[in-house]
RNA sequence: AGAGUCGGUCGAGUAGUCGCUGUUUUAUUGUAAUGAUAAAAGAGAGGAAAGUCCGGGCUUCAUAGGGUAGAGUGCCAGGUAAUCACUGGGGGGCGUGAGCCUACGGAAAGUGCUGCAGAAAUUAAACCGCCUCUCAUCUGCAAUCUUUGAUUCUAGGCGAGUGGUAAGGGUGAGAAGGUGCGGUAAGAGCGCACCGCGCAACUGGUAACAGGUGUGGCAAGGUAAACCCCACUCGAAGCAAGAUCAAAUAGAGAAGCGUUGGUGUGACCCGCACUGUUUCUGGGUAGAUUGCUUGAGCGAUAAGGUGACUUAUCGCCUAGAUGAAUGACUGCUUUUAACAAAACCCGGCUUAUAGACUGACUCUUUUU
RNA sequence: GGCUGCGUAGCAAAAUGGUUAUGCAGUGGCCUGCAAAGCCAUCUACACCAGUUCGAUUCUGGUCGCAGCCU
């Protein structure tokens, strides 16, 4: 699908109805630390998507909560052509409030490369 | 110079790379139609966007009509689409002052409450105290006689009783005006002067209210953010309202006939709606689209007004997302900037806020 | 986004315009050969800030926190 390598995040690479959410909350492969809990679960297509579930009673202030949205999706766009095919839903912790946004960029570094090897055998 | 009061404006900027959401234009592609992709241009969070404390617009619903209940408001005037908010004024309180605070109608319509303390807490009352009178007793002065004791008169002390008193004491948040003089057996608005209070007319003011004058001798508290009375206002729900297209699934809808009974009603009654049968038909959950941004809009100038605000002219278009857009990295400037993110839209209030600039005013000290 | 309710001791839970009950827990003592149970004593509270009132946990307004409902 795509040709050249591009790090645009067009709609498509997100995850949107609750159905998407759900079928990644059956069975998913998960991936912790202080900061997030991952889960992720292969999909038919060619991309990989990404869906976002930063839940108010863990970070109260709507600026703490976008500053969380903006820094996981910066990384999974620039980071996207090292995913395979898969649907991951990020969950924000309580420490990811008052976490700086280079702590929560290099957690997240983690987090894909884990998944990538965890999925890569189911 | 120091301390302080009341406002106003801004609340990071700039350059580059990558990326996100609308709009417009162009190109390619596709459909019955909306579209999809790419490029370019231009736009993209706040003074509080917050809290949801008030008020409106907008939308839907006959439990929207009438009455009761319920809720809210409460000095006067003004302005507004509208308000319990705002502006100006009055009264009261605080502060040396600039200034700040103020739900500020009625307690002689009625009911309730008023702990503890105190003699007494609401048709007032009388513990201590003060005073008159009576009785008993003691002491003193004087007089008389029946002369070492009696009687009378009078002054004082102590005790008992009857009455007067609300000045003084102490309790309390609060005890039936305050101060002074007169007055009285002692006292008391009992009388007088000043202050306070009530009433009357007058003057000023649109009014709230203020002022002086006359007059009454003075009234039994407080609480209505206790019930209540008086005056005024209020239908309810909220864009997750609602509208359109529509997989699933069926208990539905419309018209005609009939209307006794029954059922329902987000406080109750009147009322209102539904229920039966025949014929006809589509109905609307997931989802999508819409509501969704040109509006009581913003800016400038002029005029009116003390001001809130109003009027006129000219100019401008300034987010519209929907798992939800403003970020990341690098360089420079003076520092990593504070509080903090629109979700239908406005007006006000409240709360959070690093710092920068600026206007008016007050007090204290020093110098001239 | 909108609507509604609740904040009382370490925990649970009541009432009220005037002194905050009660139970469990903690601490100390009595009882017992030692414990448990029981009895006695003690400790720690009306979320915060203003207003009304003589007086506020209660009444009124605001702030903060928590929970629930509408999708």
């Amino acid at each position: 699908m795509l040709i050249q390598p591009s790090f645009s995040f067009p709609p498509f690479l997100r995850l949107k109805t609750p159905a998407d959410f759900q079928q990644v909350f059956t069975q998913p492969v998960k991936s912790t630390d202080r900061y997030f809990t991952l889960l992720a679960i292969k999909n038919q297509l060619e991309h990989p998507r990404l869906g976002l579930a930063i839940a108010k009673k863990n970070s109260k202030r709507a600026v703490d909560r976008n500053k969380i949205k903006r820094v996981t999706r910066e990384s999974f766009r620039l980071q996207q052509h090292e995913l395979s095919a898969l649907d991951i839903v990020v969950l924000a912790r309580r420490d990811a409030a008052n976490a700086s946004s280079s702590q929560l960029t290099k957690s997240l570094e983690k987090h894909w490369v884990k998944l990538v090897k965890q999925c890569a055998g189911c």
